[in-house]
DNA sequence: CAAGTAGTACGGCGATCGTCAAACTACACT
DNA sequence: AGTGTAGTTTGACGATCGCCGTACTACTTG
């Protein structure tokens, strides 16, 4: 599934502005679990997760602002859970999988079986 | 390594007021993950993960005032991370590792050899 | 160029957080 | 009874948090 328009011309590249990313050796643990308390952010990480391309942030639709939106984005890249990019006028996202694994292996994973296994219990609306 | 004082008599057991905690299926992820994110309650949760037995508030001698000290185990406790029990004066706190591995398994491992490791990688001070 | 889309920056708001000191309660031991 | 030890409670403080709306920038497309 990819969203490609021409086969000659490469598609949008990361174009413009910068972002700053913590480098993997300064990804803090604290940090990384502070991130993960919030659930609007850890909806985010779950379905970055399930997802193996990056995914702009207009996809997410979260029930807050546009503002707190890029809030939660930015706490995620700023501790190092998620890599984003501009691509045109969309900011691409990503999980830093192979960076958190490599720093807290197994944390990731446990955290996002452990988010699956609550909202079965919860029943799925997590209320 | 009882601590009787009268053969009839049983040693202080759990006296006085009553702890309220959290049923298992009442614990939540997000709360756990929001109580492990502060480095003075990640420092009692390891401490208390390193020993087998049940250990009293005052053995952590954290450097923050004894109603910090107070505060912090509260949240601990009222999230599900810790029970505590009154034991004579002292107050006796164990992991609820059985509640926390059924609910949320290999968490708890992952984020306490997560700890280790970034200690290990920061050269054991944190700063 | 104009219009539209995606996201940012800048306050500002109320709530929560981590911290403390001071006064207090509960229990143990002499 | 009196002293000491362990932990609590209250109220305060400054910092941070999650959230918002408004105004803005950057890019795309007509």
């Amino acid at each position: 599934m990819q969203t490609q328009t021409t086969p000659t011309a490469p598609q949008p590249q990361a174009s413009g502005r910068s972002l700053e990313h913590p480098r993997r050796e300064a990804i803090r643990l604290e940090d990384v679990l502070h991130a993960l308390s919030d659930p609007m952010r850890m909806r985010v990480v779950r379905t970055l997760a399930e997802e193996t391309c990056e995914l702009s942030c207009s996809v997410f639709d979260l029930p807050v602002s546009k503002s707190t939106t890029t809030h939660h984005f930015r706490v995620l890249r700023e501790c190092g859970v998620i890599h984003q990019i501009y691509r045109g006028t969309a900011k691409m996202n990503a999980l830093r999988r192979a960076d958190l694994d490599a720093l807290f292996p197994g944390l990731l994973d446990s955290v996002l079986a452990a988010a699956a296994l609550q909202e079965g219990r919860l029943g799925g609306d997590g209320s």
